[in-house]
DNA sequence: CTGAAAGCGCTTACAG
DNA sequence: CTGAAAGCGCTTACAG
């Protein structure tokens, strides 16, 4: 029903390989023919059946992304499109289609991904600091790039934000203004225990700039929602009186913290001082605008897809490991302690 | 280097097709060779190879999705990743891949997909009311389902939102309250030239509600930014000082307008009643919460792809068309005229 | 219930 | 620069 390779070259009065290095642009074949058959390949509407061409090459040039969205205990909220958007766009680029697991894989489902042919290579996100997955594809030599890293990243190639370094330089800021009583506001309990990365290195981050600074301890974990923001920023508030400003981890945390803070009448710059970490873009919408750190989605899928695609093509390429830069931006959601106390 | 179904059959002592017969599921083969066989294949870690499955049967069992991202003029912000994990979850049940396309494609790209046998079907996103895409997909007879519609969808299949009813519900709601003085703030005005759907539907609800409830025509386009939906509240302030509500089609939008309530030293809803239209998962970051007509994008996806699968799965499946339902969430964004006036 | 043959539409590896 | 052969790993359509 489709046009063929064979189709051309017997139009063409050729072979279908000189059909095939016409179309693939190979060396070997002289000028006039090339055009000669790419002229006809058009006039024939004729389109290479990829299937075809994976079976026979070995090669599927198509790259895969495991994004977990539906572990309720891992990740509420806060799917990030731009991280997808990313992904795919630089896959496009390098004419590579992108295909997308959403659900959450068992070893045995992973391991018929990697050996039904679906993909040449898969881009890791929810990533752990002992992931099951890490090993699993290490052990079928499939290749991989993790948005996020584990525990031992040895030979592996990662993108990741700094979320520890994130955490300590908004309390730098802080500390800077004077604030010495500060409400941290991490990830869920269920990311602690499921060892998700961003929750250790945050935590991690929370401890160095306590001992840094040395502050007083005082951390809730909230879950990703506005309720469970409102209620963490509320208790915090509670039970450390003299709290002066917050760090939060999540959009949807900070507004829940933001909303507590305005119902007990007291607002921001000017009783607390409120920064957020890792924020995405849609914090865009949170108001009073924060001062925050940011994490660009989309700029990390595409330096991933980018380093994965260039394992695949380039067999000699060595692993890259690649902590994306941060720096938090004043938007106006903290002040110097003195002015208001 | 992979184990394949000659491999297994060899060692099973029987012939290929009776491997795929026992692999497959299939009628045909007995009790006990079928568990033979697919003991040995848990045995050997036989699976399958994708691609030959499909080159040699013809189906890809693989949906692909097309939602545009790059395209400036049409959306700047406001990717939702719940289509895309909707689409995502219900293809992962159907045992289908997913594959997703976010570049802005030309006709000779997308009769590439279609021809190259890369899916059996798509759904496409971002569905202008005269979109090339249909017109070309309806010529190689290629299945497709809309996420949205367009002018004329006699024999097309879609899941869309019902942005005409719903803007007339929300002016309701406020007139309802005694609200007579309403600012529209709508779609960019690159949406309407561009005949993206909703915002065509949208500008046709807010004229039958002007119509119906006899209210004075205010209405602004802003694009999808918050600092725009700040400058185009503020002018409608300005340009028409007895306005006492909004109606808004965008959550960056609409922080804009609440930023530019509150500047004036305002409050909603004792000064200002806000409705949000359409607004997504994400609006939950907006404070005050608003009262507004959600859509929730992961169900749509999820009929969307049930949808497709139906059509590809079931020859004599029959278009289906479904506007889904939607209903004015309440919290206190809105107030009584009276109260305030 | 089981199998041998042909073929899906390409590419690889080789020969000329 | 060009081509004939074999094969990628399955399934379809048929025969028994």
């Amino acid at each position: 029903m489709s046009v063929t390779l064979d189709d051309v070259a017997k139009r063409a009065g050729v072979s279908a390989k000189t059909v095939s290095r016409a179309v693939n642009g190979e060396k070997g074949i002289s000028e006039t023919t090339r055009e000669r058959i790419l002229s006809l390949v058009d006039e024939m509407n004729y389109v290479p059946h990829t299937q075809a061409q994976n079976l026979a090459s070995g090669k599927t040039h198509s790259i895969a992304l495991h994004y977990p969205l539906f572990s309720p205990t891992l990740i509420s909220e806060g799917l990030e499109m731009s991280f997808v958007s990313g992904i795919g766009g630089e896959a496009a680029q390098a004419n590579y289609y992108f295909t997308l697991f959403t659900g959450e894989l068992d070893q045995r489902e992973l391991t018929r991904i990697c050996r039904a042919s679906i993909a040449d290579g898969i881009i890791l996100m929810q990533v752990s600091m002992d992931d099951w997955r890490v090993e699993t594809l290490r052990k079928l030599h499939f290749p991989f790039v993790m948005i996020g890293r584990c525990q031992d990243n040895q030979g592996l190639s990662f993108v990741d934000f700094d979320f520890e370094n994130a955490v300590i330089d908004a309390y730098a800021h802080l500390v800077d203004l004077g604030h010495r009583e500060i409400g941290f506001l991490t990830y869920p309990p269920a990311w602690q225990q499921e060892s998700l990365g961003p929750a250790i290195r945050a935590y991690l981050g929370f401890q160095q700039a306590i001992d840094r600074f040395r502050l007083k301890p005082i951390c809730y974990e909230a879950n990703l929602t506005v309720e469970s923001g409102y209620a963490r920023a509320t208790e915090a508030v509670k039970e450390h009186p003299d709290i002066t400003a917050f760090v939060v981890m999540h959009n949807t945390v900070a507004v829940g913290a933001i909303n507590a803070i305005q119902s007990l009448g007291r607002r921001i710059p000017d009783d607390y001082s409120v920064v957020g970490v890792a924020l995405g873009k849609e914090s865009d919408l949170i108001l009073p605008p924060l001062n925050a750190i940011h994490w660009y989605g989309d700029q990390i899928g595409q330096r991933a897809a980018k380093i994965l695609i260039n394992t695949l093509t380039n067999k000699t390429a060595k692993p890259e490991q690649i902590l994306v830069h941060h720096k938090i931006e004043i938007r106006g959601s903290t002040a110097r302690i003195s002015q208001s106390h």
